[in-house]
RNA sequence: GGGCCGGUAGCUCAGUCAGGCAGAGCGUCUGGCUUUUAACCAGACGGUCAUGGGUUCAAUUCCCAUCCGGCCCGCCA
């Protein structure tokens, strides 16, 4: 229509730009600044959407998080936010996933479920495809409820909107009605980014009364009447060609959905949406034909726009189908929410790995964020900055006094499961201040679970595999096993941790051993390793009679 | 083939917008704490800022080309 002016528009919607362009630290203030600019009514939109095909996982979260993490920027500044989710249920379901999920996070194979009737039912929306698990209406909303639950877990408070409601409510009508009437119009625009719209191109997927696939062949379009003929033809999903019924028949316009790039523009016009981020995939393709379409054919204003690379997952694309995929229920039993939103406040821009094996790395970063934020170390200007921007993002309501034992130490305490020497240990090793409140040594001492569960599931240095059982291969010299029953000794007269901790000193002077070796001595027994935990106190957690009975490498 | 995003210490990441001595944490090493043992304290080591050109008094930063990882340019979302 002005194509003069295209180029000049998409350069101010230029996805990439939102941040780049603004001299904040923090990218939610340079998204929230774009926003404010606009000068938006109130309550401001933030939107996210995704099509509820399989387990969410937390390539899908950045649809949740990244506009949360805007969205409480500018509740900061006194504005009212609606974020919005649309659930892009009405979508077809194009292939089956390898894995579903039940509303337990209970992650199941597709053969454990009635596959056969599930792949009857490919091109058909979402919506209409019975839950496999037999809980929910169907199993778009089987998904979508999945995924509300994952935003419940990272209490993030948005509004679910199902795509398929926004249709079937009538809420879309009036606006596939404005592009059924300016066809012409739809097709010249979107022709220049899809060579497939010709002349006969119609926007919009009639729903089969017959079989209830999403045909796209529409054979005539009455806007006034407000409906649309179709005949059921053959539909192209991914590699497979679906065969269409061959119906013939009528569809109202609330019994079908428009394409995708029209219905993208479609909801930002229906609900009013100001700003919406997207992953990189949109970023060339949807996104220009959508402002296109938003300017020059339905006449509203496109949202502000932000883009995000993709995570991957311990280096590996995530991947539903290879099985590549970390849900929000499991992360959360390997650190607090808080660390995770934090891992969303990170530059949108940066491609990033969420690698569960240095999953202590991005904890002490929180920690260190959170030291920063009140004021408990020394930081450059830059970084109290950011501290004090994002902090309060990833908690909800920052409290002064919070104790956090660092990660890896949390896994070390985890070799014991006495909650109260867990706590022992903690202050002694000065990881709990003396006056540290009840509730903060509470919340401190729950890392120590979720740290267990990641040196056990990654099975890493921190796994202690006490070999309880049956004693290691050892050899030892004639001193030092002399030097170990001395200690067996020391500890069947009954000592406490710090005291074996002292007499180890003594007895490798006494027995002319080198000290280091002589420790190692002790973790061979225990562990078959040569470090572990601090030897004394941790020989004073576990039974007595084990204990003696191995120094002296009877059992 | 064309376009776009990213690449900074062994690891995890700031910094690049607006050119001005290359940064943090962790790890490693050394020393200390009248007991080095995954704690604590101090210090050190560690970099071709992916590579090669260009502009500049000065380039991690700007420009061009290349490499690597990824996305888009079919359909679909």
């Amino acid at each position: 229509m002005i194509a003069t002016d295209s180029h000049e528009t998409m350069t101010d919607h230029d996805p990439y730009t939102t941040i780049e362009e603004s001299d904040r630290a923090f990218w939610g203030e340079a998204v929230a600044d774009a926003i404010e600019s606009r000068e938006p009514t109130e309550p401001i939109v933030i939107k996210g959407g995704v099509s509820p095909s399989g387990v969410p996982h937390i390539g899908h979260l950045n649809e949740i998080v990244r506009g949360y993490v805007v969205a409480e920027v500018l509740r900061d500044r006194g504005h009212n936010v609606r974020q919005v989710f649309t659930s892009d249920d009405k979508d077809r379901l194009r292939k089956l996933p390898r894995r579903l999920a039940d509303l337990d996070w209970n992650v199941v194979e597709l053969g454990e479920v009635d596959a056969g009737a599930l792949g009857r039912n490919l091109g058909k929306p979402y919506t209409a495809i019975p839950d496999p698990f037999g809980c929910c209406d169907s199993y778009g909303e089987h998904f979508t409820t999945l995924l509300a639950r994952s935003a419940d877990l990272l209490d993030i408070p948005i509004d679910v909107v199902s795509n398929t409601d926004l249709y079937a409510d009538g809420t879309f009508e009036d606006i596939t009605k404005y592009i059924l009437d300016n066809q012409q119009s739809a097709r010249e625009v979107l022709a220049d980014y899809q060579n497939s719209v010709d002349a006969a191109y119609v926007p919009f997927q009639a729903e089969c009364q017959s079989c209830g696939m999403l045909t796209d062949g529409i054979t005539d379009v009455d806007p006034d009447a407000g409906t649309v003929s179709y005949t059921c033809q053959d539909v192209t999903v991914g590699e497979e060609t679906i065969d269409g019924c061959g119906h013939e028949g009528t569809v109202s316009l609330r019994e079908g959905k428009l394409p995708w790039r029209f219905e993208w523009p479609a909801q930002w016009s229906v609900l009013d949406v100001d700003f919406e981020p997207f992953g990189k995939d949109h970023a060339e393709g949807s996104w220009p034909s959508g402002v296109d379409i938003a300017q020059n054919v339905l006449d509203v204003q496109p949202p502000v726009a932000m883009v995000y690379e993709w995570f991957t997952l311990n280096g590996d694309a995530l991947s539903s189908s290879a099985g590549n995929v970390v849900t929000a229920e499991e992360v959360l039993d390997l650190l607090e929410s808080e660390v995770f939103r934090y891992f969303f406040c990170k530059d949108p821009r940066k491609q990033r790995d969420f690698n569960v094996a240095h999953i202590d790395q991005l904890v002490d970063e929180f920690d260190r964020l959170e030291r920063v934020y009140f004021d408990e170390i020394e930081a450059d200007a830059d970084e109290r900055e950011r501290a004090e921007q994002v902090y309060p993002i990833a908690v909800d309501e920052p409290r002064e006094g919070r104790v956090r034992i660092p990660y890896t130490f949390a896994a070390v305490l985890a070799m014991t499961d006495d909650p109260e020497l867990r706590e022992e240990i903690a202050r002694r090793e000065g990881h709990i201040p003396d006056d540290a409140p009840a509730w903060a040594v509470e919340d401190a001492l729950a890392r120590v679970e979720k740290a267990r569960t990641w040196a056990r599931r990654t099975d890493n240095a921190f796994n202690y595999d006490l070999k309880r059982e049956e004693l290691p291969a050892v050899d030892f010299d004639a001193d030092t096993a002399a030097a170990l029953d001395a200690l067996a000794d020391f500890v069947a007269d009954g000592a406490d941790g710090e005291a074996i901790q002292g007499r180890i000193y003594e007895l490798a002077d006494e027995y002319d051993l080198d000290v280091g070796d002589f420790f190692s001595a002790g973790y061979r027994l225990l562990f078959d390793l040569d470090e572990g935990p601090k030897l004394g106190p941790f020989l004073a957690t576990l039974d007595r009679e084990f204990v003696v009975g191995r120094l002296r490498r009877d059992r």
